[in-house]
DNA sequence: CCAAAAATCACCCGAAAGGGTGACGACATC
DNA sequence: GATGTCGTCACCCTTTCGGGTGATTTTTGG
């Protein structure tokens, strides 16, 4: 958290003295003032929105309520269906999903599968490149690679599709 | 979510006027150009923060953990199951599904999707490689490749995993 | 507070995947 | 016979993926 801080009044700095810099060279031709303002407080409120997300991110008050619900199913059909859930990760694709979907959280325990490595696959099942989902999660392309490394060995898969594969088969995919 | 860009523009749009306003009255007499930047930088970056934490406010994850009790019923649910097809390419995978799955040909033939293509989408889907597409089906990786170009082309999917996700959301896929 | 676990990031390298183009033969249709 | 579709294959090039290694930071549990 002090890092944000520290990295946050050097970029400032570090941008100030660009813009200055650059604004004694081009821009200052004629609009000075008002572009430069303009320049300023669009890249700062850009940095600004991407602090907020980063140091909210992990802010996530998990708060973790288990909801049983009681399904009643035909013994032929074992779909598993239930309410639909608040969290988009999980929510209606394009095709309403009319069953809610819970990972198994026991098969993800014994595998040693963790919350974020699930994320990870969930967003690769959904067809999403390494570079797609790190900006989404904010972070790095590498860190999704190691994340996906790590869920690969785990479900002993080789490519993405393969492990896309595997979770659905052992119900930590919908 | 949409608002949020609005009052965003807006309150920017104030914020550069007031500044420039008192910018050309007070400030103006000696540091012009750099305290003014330093205002917009430290204004728009408090905004921004907020913002961040704005809009990731709604997303405090109130993260249900939804258990799922089946509670199984005698069966009285005919299975509307279409025709048990002779292709082990649609048979029944390591968990037992109880009901065979016929593609979605409407869908199929407006999209153009031929018969191999389909074929070696589904084996796309199981998580092989083109090699070992290439080698099940005695064609060469080439082959594959162009089969698989040309139905991503017709999902609109740039990645394997994303062309698997359209399927299934197609019904063109189990 | 400390130790373990989890998450993050970087770098390298080889393999796989994807885009594009062109081509050829089989087959059906008109 | 001309046309069109489909399946097959090759080549080149770029991007993406995956494996491996090592490191730091954050979170969590005791």
């Amino acid at each position: 958290m002090k890092r944000h801080v520290l990295i946050f009044g050097l970029a400032g700095g570090i941008l100030i003295a660009i813009l200055q810099y650059t604004e004694y060279r081009f821009v200052v031709i004629e609009h000075s003032v008002e572009l430069y303002g303009a320049l300023v407080a669009i890249l700062f409120s850009a940095f600004g929105i991407w602090l907020g997300l980063r140091i909210t991110r992990n802010r996530e008050t998990i708060r973790e309520t288990v909801v049983v619900k009681e399904v009643f199913v035909p013994a032929e059909a074992p779909e598993r269906s239930g309410a639909e859930s608040k969290d988009p990760l999980w929510g209606s694709g394009p095709k309403a999903r009319h069953a809610a979907f819970a990972p198994d959280t026991a098969r993800q325990q014994t595998l040693g599968i963790t919350a974020r490595e699930l994320e990870i696959l969930t967003l690769v099942a959904r067809g999403f490149s390494n570079r797609e989902i790190a900006s989404q999660l904010f972070v790095s392309e590498n860190t999704v690679k190691t994340h996906c490394g790590r869920v690969f060995d785990k479900l002993g898969a080789a490519r993405r599709t393969q492990a896309v594969q595997r979770g659905k088969e052992l119900g930590l995919l919908p």
